[in-house]
RNA sequence: GGGGGCGUAGCUCAGCCGGUAGAGCAGCGGCCUUUUAAGCCGUAGGUCGCAGGUUCGAUCCCUGCCGCCCUCACCA
């Protein structure tokens, strides 16, 4: 606020308030969205319209100034003219790029046809105290960007394009599971006992009931609770937290979609993805099914490839049995992989990743997990080391996982009290004894669906990072003390009385 | 956390071999009634991310720190 340019701008805020008007005003005439009166522009000429924005450049021929306004829904150049504007003339720099505006004028076009609101009346909206970014190239800077979303979105058009798709492609999940009469709901953020993933979550404190909480790192057993409550078909679109690095594909905060059907299991709930992705391609792409997504073209129309989890594995790691210890402690010292401290069954998942991940182009389906990296899916009847489950890979990208719900309470008690014994910060300390009693009311076989909406969406948008598809994601706060040496930093703590 | 890159005016960017900074846009003053990246004349604007070091002299070389981007690790 101390610069030169804020400075000359608050001079003209300053200026009008003493000439007794307000730079703030709580209404203006709101007029019609710009995008209305394009189309057939030609046929509206001489119509007098009110239409209200963000101004642009202004290009100033002394008698005569030019600007485009733009709201949410178009642009339009407006013309300013002395001879239409005797009263407002004379404090015409008083309104300048960037201010918010309500122009009334009449429809007409330039020498060169361009389309041009000829205003009769200025009203200010809103005052700009700060300048918008060049013209031409709009905000560049990626830290900026991100740090203020605010200034990106109004300077980047594009930018809002982009978080206009994603809006579709929530709204579109939704009409999906809503078309199949499952119903939307809502589950605790704040979990006494954290689970239905292996991640570290953020710890908090409510202090009425003195109780330490965790920020969830997903919605599943809530959502199973209410498959055993009779609902049989749930969805919840939410933000989940994970306590993990962040990267191009990972934020501290997303949104998951979960879904959960009694009496499905995991081949229904794989058609519901293959469906999923059919009405996405249609009322999202409109029916182009071929995405560009770090320079690869992925075609997302159903249906998807399919292989087991284990054939992969043996592909890539030919004479490594992922079930025999040794054998994939030899294999991930080939790879380089950390191999100290870490359990046999996440060995020989890593080891998996390792070789598998990077070579599953798809869209495909993995399917057939085996039971120790799979904690709350059922057995595979004939082979009880796996699971009925399956992920979903693009570009090696896991966009979903889902499977055969497990719905046996001893079981699940069995594999929490072994996550328990093998506690690592990942892992709860407690058994989810209130899971596992719902559990044993009786839940209908089920099948659910997890599918990370921030990642659908860098797909379905050729994003290459996941914050260009997070509104505000998280940085590391500015310190204003951090830059200014080690003399200038705030002392530790303050003097004790 | 490891590796690589970047940080110069409000914004977008130059800046050579080390000699303490430039342009365009935005701003300010002026000319112009049909421009649309308007044009022309003039003017103002800088802790070169921060702190040290080397040097007669550092935006430039070195070290540390801060922040962002990419990548690997971890994860979804």
């Amino acid at each position: 606020m101390t610069d030169g340019i804020a400075n000359d701008r608050l001079e003209k805020l300053q200026a009008m308030r003493a000439a007794g008007q307000d730079p703030f005003p709580a209404r203006v005439p709101r007029g019609q969205p710009i995008g209305e009166l394009l189309p057939d522009f030609a046929q509206r000429h001489g119509q007098v319209v009110t239409i209200a924005g963000r101004l642009g450049v202004v290009r100033d021929f002394g008698k005569l100034r030019f600007a485009h306004l733009s709201d949410r829904t178009g642009s339009l150049q407006v013309g300013f003219q002395r001879d239409r504007l005797a009263a407002f003339w004379p404090n015409r720099k008083q309104i300048e790029g960037n201010d918010l505006v309500s122009i009334t004028g009449e429809l007409g076009t330039t020498q060169k046809g361009e389309p041009t609101l000829w205003a009769t009346d200025v009203v200010l909206a809103s005052k700009a105290l700060r300048p918008a970014p060049e013209k031409w190239h709009g905000l560049q800077d990626q830290e900026q960007r991100y740090r203020m979303r605010y200034v990106d979105l109004f300077a980047n058009p594009e930018v809002r394009q982009a978080f206009a798709l994603r809006s579709k492609i929530v709204r579109a999940v939704r009409h999906y599971f809503d078309s199949l009469d499952y119903l939307e709901v809502e589950t605790p953020i704040l979990q006494p006992i954290f689970g239905g993933a292996a991640a570290r979550p953020f710890v908090t404190h409510h202090n009425a009931l003195d109780m330490q909480l965790y920020l969830r790192l997903a919605p599943e057993l809530y959502l199973k609770r209410l498959i055993v409550g009779g609902m049989e078909r749930v969805y919840e679109i939410g933000r989940v937290f994970r306590n993990e690095g962040i990267s191009t594909r990972h934020n501290p905060e997303f949104t998951m979609l979960e879904s959960y059907e009694a009496w499905a299991d995991y081949r229904d709930i794989m058609a519901r993805v293959e469906g999923l992705f059919g009405h996405l391609v249609e009322v999202v792409l409109g029916g182009q099914s071929v995405v560009t997504f770090r320079e690869k073209q992925y075609d997302l129309k159903p249906p998807f490839q399919k292989a087991r989890y284990l054939d992969l594995f043996a592909q890539q790691n030919p004479g490594v049995d992922w079930f025999d210890h040794a054998s994939c402690l030899a294999r991930a010292r080939e790879l380089g992989l950390k191999t100290d401290g870490i359990e046999p069954h996440k060995l020989a998942n890593d080891v998996f990743e390792a070789t598998v991940e990077d070579t599953l182009q798809g869209p495909i389906f993995v399917h057939d997990y085996p039971v120790a990296i799979s904690p709350l899916a059922k057995r595979m009847s004939g082979d009880p080391r796996v699971t009925e489950r399956f992920e979903l890979f693009v570009c090696g990208m896991e966009l979903g996982n889902a499977f055969s719900e497990l719905n046996d309470p001893i079981d699940q008690e069995q594999r929490f009290q072994d996550q328990v014994a093998h506690k690592d910060d990942e892992t709860p300390g407690e058994v989810d004894v209130d899971y596992v009693q719902a559990l044993e009311f009786g839940m209908p076989p089920a099948g659910g669906l997890g599918i990370g909406i921030d990642r659908l969406c860098m797909l379905l948008s050729g994003s290459t990072s996941i914050r260009d598809v997070v509104l505000f994601p998280l940085l590391r706060r500015l310190d204003p003390n951090a830059n200014a040496g080690a003399d200038a930093a705030a002392p530790q703590a303050p003097p004790q009385p």
